[in-house]
DNA sequence: GGTTAGCACTCCCGACGTACGAGTGCTAAA
DNA sequence: TTTAGCACTCGTACGTCGGGAGTGCTAACC
């Protein structure tokens, strides 16, 4: 889990916080760093660089700022961005075409699968980060109804629709061959005597309905038992799906202006058993969770942060939305982003679950 | 239509070929400028540094060298690559771990899809490039198949499965609400009446039914045909699929060692129109086609090369394999691996046409 | 006539020194 | 407590300079 850099509201007297403020939001709009006589020169404090170098140096001790070297401005380190969050920032309120755009996109998906995607990608757009979507295991779901279509003799297509939406396809191979009208015995059986249990249950009651005295005789009822073992078995392995869309917008961002940062980065997000840890360990707080630079151990180079938040009931999480980013952006405009993305994944899902 | 740059075989004797050979197998090699001394030195030829320059600058009139330069070695052009290609290149021989590794993958997929983004991974890997498997729209081709699947009373999973072996799952939205039994006997009418036809003829027929006089009076026919037509109308835009992979691998390549070369090349990757046009055009011709530099007018930078060859049947190919890469590339190694690539996967589809 | 040694010329590239600007910390005065 | 002044530190841009790599050309050589 990662490791939220403690920081404490009382150590900093308010002129201390403003300067803190300011210094943040300016960097992250420029991207270079501050120096107390642009403060000044701000005209938001009534203060000569001198004062002001002096509150900077409180700042620096505190750890909340750094100077890269020795006369250059000053950047906020992650424990400055984390009390900036945590005490400092004031949320954009979103505007009507941002709200709009993410309904739309959400509202214009039908499959969960073209709905994230979909989310993806305009939470990419809008934040100009990289959007990641994260949809973890159908094991834990329950089933709604589970029907096998004839593609070939020994090759079926199995449509497993969960309770809260999710529709998976997947094709099995199998030993036995089948006929269509097998198969259309075997999905009203299954669907009807599995519904709403997870597959995990349904694999394990196959399997001791393998030793059931009817099992011996009844042909049919064999192959039913073969067919969804073999489905489960083949299907379990989906176990999550992570969606990321936009990698290309970080291309822009100066702080990848040389070429071996931004190898580095690339091959970063390629690693995505790391990413499906982090997100992984954020499904069991809700609401907006904010990581920065080295509190997720993402990456050895540790300048990202994440902004993620579950969707889906709040009882239970169906997965995580959020961004990934260099560790100085825009906060303020972000968080409401994905906090509102959430929000609207969570709504369609409800209705889906609804609908049915 | 690509241009290819027209060379001649006979203006160059057989001295001139080999250093133009030797050069550009060096060039590939190291990535660096080739000079006279360095030819020397190779021992490849009994001449000394003066008379290999007299050869070199032949060889530059002739436009298939140029100087990046005054004072360095030369490089390759577009057309001495092609030149090179046409009658210099003697294509390495598959390694049986080459062999092995591709049929491996492409034994391991089942649904087609899967086959392509394996089969995508596995040449890139090998070859160290991007790789890029195109499939071009299902309209074209006859459908064996077409069941329906109740998800929701008016959501339904279409499993479309054609002649060929594709099997594409859309989930469709309905005006009327449909019922199992329904759907059962829509699915055994439908695939029986249109086996073979392709969806786009499907599509033209069952236009013409809704004013057939049978339909006015069979409410089930009614269903049937509304139906169908919206599946046609939904699944027809998934006309194509570009199926890419590797992108990272060209971040190690000395050619996009600064930063704006990457970012242009990673922006050219995204343009998926121009790609899919190009490896349309590619599709009129059979047998491996080797793309170089300016002659496919991909990207405003034109040092990339495309190396593809279409699958399926040579009757009918159903897509385009291959790989994209900088214009220096190893095509002695990269062109057997396409066309190895090429080779399994029509295999692999055949093998799937008869199973059926 | 082809081949080669020699030489002048061009150009890239890295090293070096310098000047400059930006920023800081400290001290002392207001 | 604030601020002006000043010395000090770095990073950067710039210009110069020499070395190295490679070429083209010419003239001599086989």
């Amino acid at each position: 889990m990662a490791l939220r850099l403690e920081v404490h509201d009382d150590a900093l007297d308010s002129r201390a916080r403003e300067v803190l403020r300011e210094i943040i939001m300016e960097h992250v709009a420029t991207g270079e760093a501050i120096s107390s006589r642009s403060l000044a020169k701000s005209g938001r404090f009534q203060l000569s660089p001198a004062s002001l170098r002096n509150v900077m140096a409180d700042l620096e001790d505190l750890g909340y700022l750094q100077q890269p070297h020795t006369s250059a401005g000053r950047v906020p380190t992650d424990r400055g961005y984390r009390f900036f969050i945590n005490y400092l920032m004031r949320s954009r309120i979103l505007t009507q075409r941002e709200k709009e755009a993410i309904d739309d996109e959400v509202a214009h998906g039908n499959e969960i699968d073209e709905v994230l995607h979909l989310a993806s990608r305009v939470i990419s757009r809008l934040s100009d980060q990289v959007g990641v979507i994260f949809m973890p295991t159908l094991l834990q779901f329950a089933i709604r109804s589970m029907d096998f279509v004839l593609v070939a003799e020994n090759r079926i297509m199995c449509v497993i629709v969960g309770t809260n939406g999710v529709v998976v396809n997947k094709l099995v191979e199998t030993r036995l061959p089948f006929t269509r009208d097998e198969l259309e015995k075997i999905s009203r059986y299954i669907t009807v005597e599995f519904s709403g249990e997870t597959l995990d249950g349904i694999r394990r009651r196959l399997v001791r309905m393998t030793e059931d005295e009817r099992a011996q005789h009844d042909r049919l009822l064999q192959k039913t038992i073969a067919l969804g073992i073999e489905t489960v078995h083949d299907v379990a392995p989906l176990e999550h799906e992570l969606v990321m869309e936009g990698a290309t917008s970080i291309l822009s961002k100066p702080e990848f202006a040389d070429a071996a940062a931004l190898r580095k980065t690339f091959l970063a997000l390629q690693e995505k058993e790391k990413l499906v840890e982090i997100l992984n360990s954020c499904l069991s707080e809700d609401g907006l969770q904010i990581l920065i630079g080295s509190e997720s151990d993402f990456t050895q180079v540790h300048n990202f942060s994440i902004v993620a938040r579950p969707y889906g009931s709040s009882a239970s999480p169906l997965g995580i939305v959020g961004i990934i980013g260099p560790m100085r952006m825009e906060y303020a405009r972000v968080a409401p982003l994905v906090d509102y993305l959430g929000l609207a994944l969570s709504r369609k899902i409800q209705e889906k679950e609804q609908q049915q």
